[in-house]
DNA sequence: ACAACTAGTGCAAACGTTTGCAGCCCCTTC
DNA sequence: GAAGGGGCTGCAAACGTTTGCACTAGTTGT
């Protein structure tokens, strides 16, 4: 049939009731009805429904230059962390009646790039961004270009921008202070990107974990990857084993490098946690249910996307408030990957007490 | 700061470059370029490139009724499923300069139709669902309406619509078709919603599946979750069990309600695969890190996304072309949660052979 | 009773594109 | 050399809103 049924516009419902389009306007639109007579409105307000009327947002947008759109750019829509993240922004966002935009990028520069050059084409009102660096060049663009936006799960070196993030330092003590309390001595650390706020400052707090905990630091039991992956988690534990300096546990940046550590501990001929205690970061869905149930620190990601939501519409509405930089406190959840060290070398031979 | 630095129009161009607004127009717009001359166009594209333009997507969709943008409608991102599924749209649909909205519905109906509803008030030329019941108003109305859309992971009864699926059918017979070669001849079935196609369908890949085998249906086995959700799985699983009816394996309608199954299996003190065999559907992320890893059927959901993204593309530049409902090839992916069947009873207690 | 408001409505311009049409010039062709 | 045609470009209307301004009528105050 693809009979597109006839568009119905505001002229149409100012024809139907007998005003002018621009009153019709007025009635349809909350901020301006109140300035036209109750009786009209009605008929209006009838008339528009009658006809199904449904506005055209892009002559609204046009002329108003706002789209009550946001833009939201994630590293990788594969990673099960986002798909809360992205609900969450959502759901908030679309109770003010805006739509949100995704874009995946993967991690590639290019298309991040691209991809907010998109979103300023499109006229987003905002953008939520899951993929800053430490030291971001779409940051500093979106700085100078005063559009709004909202670090999730990041954080910049730049100072004056809104994020909301869990208290990584504090996370990664906490993880350190666990395992101290369970008598490790010798732990290890498979670390995320440094070039990530996450993977920095996870890093820092290990390293303060250590030091609460009166541990001396061994560079020998730490491997940086390149990516917050499985494989690269996997890889960063075989360099450390390949090390052979014995360790009793093995914190991780993130969950997905945790359970790269799982592998590798598996391919030794290691167990968790009998041989070595693995943590991960993040409690992303499932950790529960993995083999062993993974220790990992909570991060509240719905909430997340909730809160990077409503600071963001905070600064759409009013642009010159101060920056809103949300912290929110994660908190240690003990599950079956954690144990009282073993008497075991990461080698896989019996040491003498 | 907050110097919105002024927006750069097809009239500054024109100005700078000497012509007429619309001949820049034409010049940018690849379609039209050929029509104006080289030594112009040049110069257009390079005052441009100077100027730095953006277009502005609001005056080109009021203009040309194209938005360049499509709707996603996911019934709930944490699931993680629909990140795969997501991406995979994105990565094609960006290719051809769309943007894609999305929508979580968290399988309300109000939702839909409010999303729905936006999706046209936003005029998207296009709509993927993946949230459509067998029998599905949303489906209808754009049916009628002449949107192109294509389902994903979903299909409905109505013909005549683009889908693109797993063969949920084929799949469920495969799953019982392993069972039985264990040698499980009493495999009870935790079904999905039956107003899902994927939770019918895969039923009746289950029913065949037996017939197939020359086993018998018990009813008693089976029980039906209103959702694919863990909880779902595992009361439904919980149902089974107070039937006090002997089983050796359980098939659960997706991986997640196998997850419910690990749960119910645990307090009643069973071990999975020794007493009773588990098998899931979809091999969502992460299922071979489950303890024990899940025995599951492969949806390749990366393909999925970019496949039903492709069918979109074509029906969108070529509406008149008949539905195309695509079905990719599942298959079986055994790990650790089937084995052979065991000599015990769902009630725990010793069965003489 | 007249001035001064106020409330309600219409008018028209503007937002930045796209595109059918018309006009111009130049080149071919007879 | 005139007629015809084709290539380029300009003109102006249109897409559907929003909104400052002007206008009318009705109300209040003195």
């Amino acid at each position: 049939m693809q009979t597109h049924k006839p568009r119905i516009t505001l002229k149409d419902i100012a024809r139907n009731v007998g005003v002018h389009p621009s009153t019709v306007s007025r009635v349809l639109n909350p901020d301006t009805r109140k300035m036209v007579t109750k009786r009209i409105a009605d008929r209006v307000i009838h008339a528009s429904e009658q006809l199904g009327y449904r506005p055209n947002t892009f002559a609204q947008s046009l002329r108003t230059n706002r789209s009550y759109t946001v833009g939201v750019m994630v590293p990788d829509l594969t990673n099960p962390a986002f798909g809360p993240i992205i609900k969450g922004i959502d759901n908030v966002l679309e109770q003010s009646g805006y739509s949100v935009i995704v874009a995946n990028t993967d991690n590639v520069l290019e298309k991040e790039k691209r991809s907010v050059d998109k979103f300023h084409e499109r006229q987003v009102d905002g953008l939520i961004i899951a993929t800053a660096r430490r030291l971001d060049d779409v940051v500093i663009t979106c700085l100078e270009e005063g559009t709004p936006f909202v670090l999730v799960v990041r954080s910049t070196i730049e100072k004056g921008v809104n994020s909301v993030v869990s208290d990584e330092i504090v996370g990664g003590q906490m993880i350190v202070s666990h395992l101290a309390q369970l008598g490790h001595k010798k732990i290890a650390y498979v670390a995320g990107p440094q070039f990530l706020s996450t993977g920095f400052e996870r890093y820092q707090g290990y390293l303060q974990g250590l030091k609460n905990a009166g541990l001396e630091l061994d560079e020998d039991l730490v491997a940086i990857g390149d990516a917050f992956t499985e494989a690269e988690g996997r890889q960063a534990a075989s360099t450390i084993n390949a090390n052979k300096k014995p360790f009793t546990a093995i914190v991780a940046a993130n969950d997905l490098m945790a359970l790269g550590c799982y592998d590798e501990l598996i391919t030794k001929g290691l167990k968790c946690p009998d041989d070595v205690s693995v943590v991960g970061y993040d409690d992303m869905p499932f950790t529960r249910h993995f083999n062993p149930p993974l220790t990992t620190v909570h991060t509240p990601l719905l909430d997340v996307g909730m809160q990077a939501a409503r600071i963001l519409l905070e600064r759409i509405w009013k642009p010159e408030q101060p920056a809103h930089a949300l912290k929110l406190q994660p908190h240690l959840i003990v599950r079956g990957s954690t144990g009282i060290p073993s008497s075991f070398s990461e080698t896989g031979t019996k040491v003498t007490n």
